[in-house]
DNA sequence: TACGTTGCCTAAAACGATTTAGCGGATAGG
DNA sequence: CCTATCCGCTAAATCGTTTTAGGCAACGTA
């Protein structure tokens, strides 16, 4: 019924309505193997006395105290966008039922924010960190889970999706569909997951006996740290590799972007040149964010099960936090979500800029 | 240069190496007004040692003592969502730089899960609260500003969008262009935005001579805390209430949606159906979610300034808990983006679904 | 010599919990 | 009858700070 007023229900006010000290009453309340003695009756009218005066510990005392905090520190390249809001939706969701809270750094790929912030969070007595799409240099000097990892650093567990299964998936996909030259963006530089789907695709391709070809085969390029790190950006940037791609004059069928937002980008770039899509062209994104399913044509993509990896990683953190052992590495599986931008080959038909038809 | 060891310096290490009591080191270290008849050469030697040991307070030690905890509560309906990442960046931004962090809490819109968060940060003692479109009851007991709040609440600082605004810009627009039969969206029962934004949309009408047809109005109807809450549901309600505005078989030359979710659902609709955008029928929507730009054609819309909201509330809070006091509410100019997605009315030409084009 | 002042610093009490060591009394075992 | 055990509980230390109320010298003044 107290809205505004002071809070002063501590242990002490809970032993002094039971007539008992305090310790006995924190010793009840938290079922300890020392209060086995203490007769039922006793204990329930511990336990009452609590419930009557809204007893809540003082979450402050109790964590300095059992040097706990229950809380994780968990690291973003930046909040507001999709990828890493997707993980944390997932993390909370375990967390905040096991009873953690979770503080929240944003480094933008500056490493020097990113120490920063470590600091920061190890200052407030985090117990672990999630990283989500981090790069670190080395052990962060506590339990860590990263999500979209990319190298083996001691003591940090991994969860990352299997890039063999997704370039498998979208290769057979396209190759059903009997398309053979095939463009790609490759990820950023700096980006954890460029390098693996990278080699993960090579791989599928040789088993697919797909060519690469390197005239037909981008590498988004922007400095990671220098982009603002809105998605307008990763927008802008597949259209414009999307229009480089088509100034390339090579034929080209079929698209593999690294992400949505380039492969949106890129489409719209196709779209401009009066090419079709997916009669001309055909497009296939990565990551299935938000607005995929509605893009015209709808995308077709292969989705990374964001939330899923956020719980994941939360569940694996703290099962290492209270003593558990972590694997190296976790691996989640993509999905491919066929829509309305991949389409049959145009057998043996020269995608190449025409008039444009429309708009 | 200790990576994970453990961390035992404290006050009192500090003060032993350079021979001083605890209380001293941290008067000094403090710079507290007590500490001003010690010589500068003690001081000096104190601050020496601490950057030397590379010593940090306990943030738990130091809370627990003070009563503070550097901390404010934010709570959003949904992490993963694009309006809340998009204002809890901003709410970061300031946060950070003041040397406060936040805990998140998300309700999905369930009163009780949300009378549970609010006592869970609470009892994590946070000072304050930022509400992002977040239905409170009555005064949450703590200091909070709310993003988006509708009722004027005791003690809660509202940062809102002057939807008055909004309203003229998007209607002033439309009325430009020619439009005279303007459909609407009308947001969701639940949702903190709707009636304020209907009201100003109502008033802009008026203050433009423009007539709204009831047979024109549709509102969005699922029930706040039914949905899952992932955009898709939004895209999908945007669709449907796009088929059933033409199926109404009224004359419409454009839509000015709730949201950008809605907007793009209903685009699609309508090319689905066979009209051109904006040809046929002009789209406006609302935020200016990431996407928007990336549509085909891309969506003309009111844009939100998030971000700054964020940054607004999180100053607003921060000023108000260091004894400032706080304006009951405090508004943000929206902007008109106009993109692709708005044309001139096709004059007397009847919007009405006609044989599909293309696709 | 006695009595303030001032300058520099510290003892000790919070803050609110957890946890260990152990105290008195009753009961049981030898 | 003496000791060992158990029962039911508590005193007190501890976590690492902050902060108040002084203490002790030295110095100046009367």
């Amino acid at each position: 019924m107290s809205t505004t007023a002071p809070r002063p229900v501590t242990l002490k006010t809970v032993a002094q309505h039971v007539g008992l000290s305090p310790a006995t009453v924190s010793l009840v309340l938290n079922e300890s193997p020392v209060a086995d003695s203490i007769p039922l009756e006793t204990k329930e009218r511990v336990i009452a006395a609590a419930r009557e005066l809204d007893y809540r510990p003082n979450y402050l005392a109790r964590s300095l105290r059992s040097q706990r905090s229950f809380s994780v520190g968990v690291l973003v390249p930046e909040i507001s966008e999709g990828y890493a809001a997707g993980v944390m939706g997932g993390i909370e969701e375990h967390l905040l039922q096991e009873g953690y809270f979770y503080l929240v750094g944003s480094h933008r790929f500056k490493s020097d924010l990113l120490d920063e912030y470590l600091q920061l969070l190890r200052d407030r007595l985090v117990e672990g960190y999630v990283l989500v799409n981090t790069p670190i240099e080395r052990s962060p000097g506590l339990p860590a889970v990263a999500v979209s990892g990319r190298r083996s650093i001691e003591g940090v567990t991994n969860v990352v999706i299997d890039h063999d299964c997704a370039a498998r998936l979208a290769l057979q996909h396209l190759a059903e569909l009997g398309h053979e030259r095939i463009a790609f963006f490759k990820g950023h530089p700096g980006s954890l997951d460029t390098e693996d789907r990278w080699q993960a695709i090579e791989r599928a391709a040789e088993a697919l006996s797909i060519t690469i070809r390197p005239e037909l085969t981008l590498q988004l390029s922007s400095k990671l740290d220098e982009l603002a790190f809105t998605p307008e950006d990763g927008y802008q940037e597949g259209y414009v590799y999307g229009q480089r791609l088509l100034a390339t004059g090579e034929e080209l069928t079929t698209l593999f972007a690294f992400n949505d937002v380039s492969a949106i980008g890129a489409m719209r770039a196709f779209l401009d040149a009066g090419l079709r899509i997916p009669e001309d062209v055909s497009v296939v994104g990565f990551d299935d964010i938000q607005s995929a399913a509605f893009q015209n044509p709808s995308l077709t993509t292969v989705r990374q099960p964001l939330r899923e990896m956020g719980t994941i990683a939360a569940r694996l953190l703290l099962d290492r936090l209270s003593g558990g052992t972590c694997p190296e590495t976790v691996m989640v599986a993509p999905e491919l979500v066929v829509r309305g931008s991949t389409g049959p080959s145009p057998a043996g038909q020269r995608a190449r800029p025409k008039r444009r038809v429309a708009r």
